[in-house]
DNA sequence: TTCATTTGACCACTA
DNA sequence: TTAGTGGTCAAATGA
């Protein structure tokens, strides 16, 4: 790859070799404004608090959506299986993650979903993303473990039947039930409704992969990110730089998935995210509307995440593992999934 | 022909 | 001050 020199040079202590989450802002965006990128907010949606009835906002502070930095060292030894894909990701990153791994998952669960909730929909308004790894080669540096890596568990779940119900319904998917959607094609970072062009590639010192750099299509639009896989190809770490100074694109609307991709259309995508604005994320700070872009504000914050269990393992040769859930307007469901583990899925 | 991706090289930041 | 590194540019290449 271009521009690699000086392997070695700078050592990296162990498990820090992703796993971080970082939205960095140019201050483009509005405070007062919608934020049109990184509109999952963090602090609200740290799907921590498994249906625990705790406010994540009394646990969390809520870091502004564009402007954090997760860097809190990791407490925890997390299983070996322990891969991107369960990691718990935050804010944009996380907002990526469960378009990408869990629309991966969602639209076939969707159909299948007693609820037609705006969880299910919002991933079915997602197309299909075309995102499996790579076949290549474990690499035996690379640490399955994330750094910056905080956990917090829970034994127990309040909502196990639901949570049981709707990993059924995710086995029946994955498994190809009558409304299962074709296997996702392959490639594709992250969809996240924005469409982003490639400007660069590179592999950097003691990365499994090269991280890639993409931009925003959009004209003038300031925005970038930076997408960088583990060994297996999943997505590791996605940083995002400025913010959509535009909305974001309509999706694509996929024949027959207007049904059941009603309740979850776009617009509702939207509302949600503006939803989720609300609070203390999406506020600028250091700079306000219309700010250069560039500037690097970090916020630190700690990830607290409450799971049932660390891995649920089903029959059907896939290993799932919940990761999240997001509580909204006292609704709490199991909503984001991410594939892990058996059969490399991310 | 157009557009997106790849990739070598250059630039700037930082320790 | 300098070397290493990450980020970006832009020509080449491919679809």
């Amino acid at each position: 790859m271009a521009d690699r020199r000086g392997d070695g040079m700078r050592q990296q202590p162990p498990y820090s070799s992703g796993h971080q989450e970082r939205v960095f802002d140019g201050g483009g965006g509005s405070s007062g404004g919608p934020a049109f990128g990184n509109d999952y907010d963090p602090g609200s949606s740290y799907m921590s608090l498994l249906g625990s009835g705790v406010n994540p906002q009394q646990l969390l502070p809520a870091p502004p959506a564009w402007a954090v930095e997760e860097v809190a060292p990791p407490t925890i030894n997390i299983t070996p299986q322990f891969s991107m894909a369960n990691y718990v990701p935050t804010s944009s990153y996380q907002q990526q993650q469960h378009q990408t791994a869990a629309s991966f998952v969602a639209p076939l669960a969707a159909n299948l979903h007693p609820y037609k909730s705006s969880s299910s929909s919002y991933f079915q308004a997602d197309p299909l993303p075309q995102w499996p790894p790579r076949a290549m080669a474990p690499s035996p540096s690379s640490s399955l473990l994330p750094r910056n890596f905080t956990l917090h568990q829970t034994p127990a779940y309040p909502h196990h039947h639901e949570q049981q119900m709707h990993m059924q319904l995710l086995r029946a998917a994955a498994l190809g039930g009558p409304h299962a959607a074709p296997a996702p094609p392959i490639e594709q970072p992250a969809k996240d409704g924005y469409n982003w062009r490639k400007y660069g590639q590179k592999q950097l010192k003691d990365a499994e992969s090269p991280r890639s750099y993409y931009k925003c299509t959009r004209d003038a639009c300031p925005v970038k990110k930076i997408v960088e896989r583990s060994f297996d190809g999943c997505i590791k770490e996605i940083t995002y730089k400025g913010r959509h100074t535009h909305p974001r694109p309509p999706e694509p609307r996929r024949a027959g998935a207007e049904d059941v991709a009603a309740p979850g259309s776009a617009h509702q995508e939207d509302e949600l995210s503006d939803d989720e604005d609300d609070g203390e994320e999406g506020h600028d700070i250091g700079s306000g509307a219309g700010g250069p872009a560039g500037q690097r504000v970090v916020r630190k914050h700690k990830i607290i995440l409450q799971t049932p269990s660390e891995v649920d393992l089903l029959d059907d040769g896939y290993r799932w593992r919940k990761y999240g859930q997001k509580v909204v307007k006292g609704n709490p469901r199991p909503r984001y999934y991410i594939l892990t583990s058996i059969n490399q899925k991310c």
